[in-house]
DNA sequence: GCCGAACGTGAGAGCGCTCTCACAACGGGC
DNA sequence: GCCCGTTGTGAGAGCGCTCTCACGTTCGGC
């Protein structure tokens, strides 16, 4: 609780309420009026009003106005991602470009927050318990986090970006992961695959699972056999991609197409493959996910999955703000669809 | 100025201090104290008050203790990165995850500010103008921002992450662009290398000028010529790098290394390089700059600088920290050394 | 044993705002 | 011309906190 010490040699002047009134030649509550926009306000005093405020350079003091309207003006984004995606992929200053982009509209301000430790995890709970903010946007939450049920029980709104592992049953966004999987599997089964491994994300995220559901329902609908010889799991990273490619590779020497649930899972196989002679598309297909820069650095560029992540962080801020002003829990879900973008990697069709 | 409907159904119970005053039988002044961390409370007093906070579950109202100290205990950053570097790279994590670091240790709130747009860059100058966050950190501001200039007049402390073309003469947190891009070019050298290119960044940004400053100093130290004709100039990213590598080429066929002064330019020259027939590194050498995580994977994979991005937000922290604390204008700077990541791309010594 | 300093504590004002309530002014229906 | 509803405005309380000031108590020095 070591706040800064309070005195310091600097002081900016500010303008109240007051010296506007004062300046108008009305009362503080008329011009809280014309500020709020309150429409019981005669043209002639709001003109008065206006021209005082201008003049004055005013700016109401949000703490003041905090106090009474008990209303923060601001909303939390939990960052709770231990360093993985959080490095690897411009995943999140898309998402905050998103949200922010959103919240500028509504003159709500964002709050960052990225505990770094179970302890800053503790401290962030607290602070979003004690209603610093009106509502909170969770993203990337592992299995266990107590966020979402301290959420709860302190009854601050909040909004799950992505899904959690264990539905808390609020309000969500995500994107599309199973669909985008399948349709990425369809493809390869387009083209005329027929022996096609994933290398799937940690069986401990939304994203991961989701995605080795689209590639089983891929192959399901197309009346194939799921084997399980043919996943691997790894951890989203380019050295997990890497070994799992190296394990397919061993056991499963007739792989004729590799979906992996990452690019950089994707770029970890690419490697792997070319190291082991296979050319890429011609004796091994290649898809990716999330379309990072990464896809299209490597040689041949990825087939990846497009996610819209902006329009995720909108659409989450948006959800956040309809809760808080309808102040009562909403259950709301919004999936995003996703685009799959053909590059070289999957290009042409299969050589038989 | 829209400010979500105050009313709503939700009624959350705060308790105040007054309420652990009560509880602890002694005043709210004497329960401020404690919460304060003052040292004029006797110990008895002390624990009984600590007790009440427990088991009331107090939390201070950040609003009331703004509105009387009139600070907000919050810090402003501001990115005003317009899409380049802020989606091809994981930079701006990093760095918040330094800043977060930094600033959670402190009780500060971390609110971002993205401004897309010239409208919203004015809406957050007034933001931060009108005294709603102690301090801010500017990151990635383009060469006119307005925003250094209005913060100065409205007397708002703040550290500039990144050396901003124009000194604003303020307090600076930078990784020492030109010793690293030094650094790498020397390392070229060493090698054996003889025509070394460079592929600069925009010039109107400091890290660009920075780094191709390096690169004239190690050549100028070395007792070499600097060559107009082996200087291309791009934007920092993948097609920049590859258009850039390509125009050396045509009018240098004798060059045999490349420092790129970021690791997507160094990816788009690499494939240029492999397209054209040259080997990576037995041909031509190349080094890249940002340790990326680009750098690892693509193959060979490249030579490159790494900063210290955590640690610079943690300093930039540290010091507007300081910076209000002293309530006056402080100017100090700190450069942050980089290191040199060796691998395959400038891997042995030149072949003659 | 007396005085002044040091210490611990409480009373109370006040930060800038919103919002309720009261009230004045006006206008239309009878 | 009276009453009532509507409309615009002001007075004033109060949000939860900090901080100054005043006051009672303790203690060391002589």
């Amino acid at each position: 609780m070591a706040q800064l010490a309070a005195r310091n040699g600097r002081t900016r002047t500010v303008t109240t309420l007051e010296e506007v009134a004062l300046k108008a030649g009305v009362s503080r509550a008329t011009v809280s009026r014309v500020v709020n926009g309150s429409p019981k306000v005669s043209p002639d005093v709001r003109r008065d009003v206006e021209a005082a405020i201008a003049a004055l350079g005013y700016v109401p003091n949000r703490a003041a106005r905090s106090l009474v309207t008990r209303r923060s003006g601001s909303i939390g984004v939990v960052i709770a991602e231990p360093t993985g995606r959080l490095f690897s992929d411009p995943f999140f200053p898309r998402l905050l470009r998103g949200i922010s982009g959103a919240l500028s509209a509504r003159d709500l301000q964002l709050v960052l927050l990225m505990p770094a430790s179970p302890a800053d995890t503790d401290r962030t709970a607290d602070y979003l318990a004690a209603g610093h903010v009106d509502g909170a946007l969770l993203v990337s939450l592992h299995g266990d986090d107590p966020l979402p049920e301290r959420m709860t029980r302190a009854g601050i709104p909040f909004v799950h970006g992505g899904r959690p592992l264990r539905g808390t049953g609020s309000s969500l966004v995500d994107v599309d992961n199973r669909g985008g999987a399948k349709t990425a599997v369809e493809h390869l089964i387009a083209r005329g695959n027929e022996v096609i491994a994933t290398i799937a994300g940690p069986a401990d995220m939304g994203a991961g699972v989701d995605r080795l559901n689209g590639y089983r329902d891929a192959l399901t609908e197309a009346g194939r056999a799921i084997e399980d010889r043919l996943i691997a799991t790894a951890d989203f990273t380019h050295e997990g991609g890497a070994a799992a490619m190296q394990q397919l590779l061993r056991t499963n020497p007739d792989i004729d197409a590799v979906f992996a649930a990452s690019d950089l899972m994707a770029a970890g196989a690419l490697g792997v493959l070319q190291a082991a002679g296979k050319r890429v598309p011609e004796d091994v297909a290649l898809v990716g996910y999330d379309d990072s820069p990464i896809a299209s650095t490597v040689r041949p560029q990825l087939t990846s999955v497009h996610q819209p992540i902006e329009e995720m962080g909108n659409e989450m801020a948006r959800l956040l703000v309809a809760a808080i002003e309808e102040g009562q829990p909403v259950q709301r879900r919004v999936i995003l669809a996703t685009e799959l973008i053909r590059r070289a990697s999957s290009g042409g069709r299969r050589q038989p």
